[in-house]
DNA sequence: TGAAATGTTGGGGCG
DNA sequence: ACGCCCCAACATTTC
């Protein structure tokens, strides 16, 4: 009979199926299953408030699904695992790698650490499906463009790992001395404002096996096309869940690989393939959350402007599919993918703000918050990342709405005080005649902001911005 | 995973 | 019937 102790430490994998770490671990011993809330060593990218909020109700159904085994700290890992392991007699700790720099060097320590105290530390991937160091160049470069990144060298490579089935049913022990409670960890803000929020948020491993169903069953198979149309049920939604590992990407892969061979499921596939491209930037370029991955946008003339920025970021910039998107982020932590993008073209193409600002904004409010996919995701709409959307790519947010919300639906959602627009001024309202206005009961620049940019000047001086960065660069 | 400017084509109205 | 213009529709180029 197994009566040793062993150490399962949760991090990026809140879930008990398909996690290689847990299996071996339970195979090995009684499991003291533990989560710690590291503000110690994350430096400048502490964990954002919507993210905590998620955490917090996520940590709560692991717990529950531990039969409340679960054991929790606040506090430096380091300090945690020693006294657990000299306290518990434990040999062996496991858990799933991380690849964040900072954590990268963390669990680097640590191992380094634990081995000199001869603990053995086995790591598993239970969150990529494939480690950046496996997808590099025939000459050991990462890639830069996504598409021989994908196609040569992830499909190319062996294929990604099978999901396995959760643990029989765990011997669990729990920490009795030293474990605080969840609420100690005060992950939700004093203030309500996360009420609205957590509502929209379908959190925890159930929660996320269900929205796989219902994406298979509604999404699926018209998921190429209608994954742009924000206010149509086409995505899965399961960023979030995918960021804490409620849910395995191994475990989408196959399930939706198995289930249909086809140009939907191919682009969920690439989908994944995105997020695993933003993990290897992220791997081979540490500064990538806050250095230009192209070094000639360092001299790019960004303006300074707290007014504009308060505006994106409150969704009062007086343009409506702008405003709706930003709204959404605020109110529910989660932003459809199109809209992103336009949100994003704007800040850093129409505002001519710093990619940066909206990193840490996203970083903020995002339930999905992932410092990977963030991070290489900004520099792309910037234009200075890998295989960048070029700088003259400026998304119209009149057009995009026009093309992808054409009835007008998300718009009226979250902009509800321009509602009564007709479709053809829904998302340029400053065109429309003031008799329109009238009846709609709008009052430009009281009742709905006036824009706070005009969009074709603004477009045409980034563009001029852009120009003079070419120049600079043959100088 | 753009948009605008510019170029080309072809149908229809009209003298 | 014919040339001419207009312009929508589409294609190409440019940023």
């Amino acid at each position: 009979m197994k009566d040793n102790i062993v150490i399962y430490w949760f991090r990026q994998d809140l879930r008990l199926s398909d996690n290689p770490a847990l299996c071996a671990a339970s195979k090995a011993g009684r499991v003291l299953p533990l989560y710690i809330l590291d503000d110690y060593n994350s430096e400048s990218y502490k964990m954002g408030q919507a993210s905590r909020v998620w955490l917090h109700k996520s940590l709560k159904l692991l717990d529950d699904s531990l039969d409340n085994y679960l054991s929790i700290y606040n506090a430096d890992p380091i300090a945690v695992l020693k006294r657990l392991c000299s306290e518990y007699n434990v040999t062996d700790i496991y858990w799933n790698r991380c690849y964040e720099p900072w954590r990268v060097k963390r669990d680097k320590n640590i191992k380094e650490n634990l081995q000199e105290n001869n603990i053995n530390v086995h790591s598993y991937n239970g969150s990529l499906l494939w480690e950046p160091w496996n997808v590099v160049k025939d000459n050991g470069d990462p890639y830069k463009v996504f598409t021989p990144f994908y196609r040569k060298g992830c499909l190319g490579a062996k294929p990604p790992r099978e999901p396995i089935l959760k643990p029989d049913a765990g011997v669990y022990f729990k920490d009795p001395k030293h474990s605080i409670g969840l609420e100690d960890l005060n992950l939700l803000p004093n203030n309500n404002w996360h009420q609205l929020m957590i509502d929209h948020c379908k959190v925890g491993e159930s929660a996320a096996q269900q929205k796989l169903d219902d994406f298979i069953e509604v999404g699926l198979s018209n998921y190429k096309d209608g994954r742009n149309f924000p206010a149509c049920p086409f995505v899965s939604r399961l960023s979030a869940n995918i960021h804490f590992g409620e849910i395995s990407p191994n475990q989408l892969w196959y399930t939706i690989k198995d289930l249909y061979d086809d140009a939907n499921s191919d682009h969920f596939c690439s989908e994944l393939g995105w997020r695993e491209f933003s993990y290897s930037q992220l791997y081979f370029n540490q500064d990538l959350p806050f250095k230009n991955l192209q070094q000639k946008f360092d001299n790019f003339p960004w303006k300074d402007d707290e007014v504009s920025l308060k505006a994106w970021q409150e969704g009062k910039t007086g343009i409506p599919m702008v405003d709706a998107g930003m709204r959404e982020l605020y109110q529910t932590g989660f932003m459809h993918n199109r809209v992103r993008m336009v949100v994003g073209s704007f800040l850093v193409k129409n505002l001519c703000l710093d990619w940066r600002y909206g990193e840490r904004w996203f970083w903020d409010c995002l339930v999905d918050a992932d410092l990977a996919s963030n991070s290489a995701s900004w520099q792309w709409v910037a234009g200075c990342g890998a295989d960048a959307s070029p700088y003259f790519r400026i998304f119209n947010p009149v057009t995009q709405g026009q093309k992808f919300d054409s009835d007008g639906e998300y718009v009226r959602k979250y902009v509800p005080e321009i509602a009564k627009l007709p479709n053809k001024f829904l998302f340029s309202p400053w065109e429309a005649p003031l008799l329109i206005l009238k009846e709609s009961g709008i009052v430009l620049g009281d009742t709905y902001p006036k824009p706070i940019v005009d969009l074709k000047k603004s477009r045409e001086y980034a563009l001029a911005a852009f120009a003079s960065l070419k120049k600079e660069q043959n100088d």
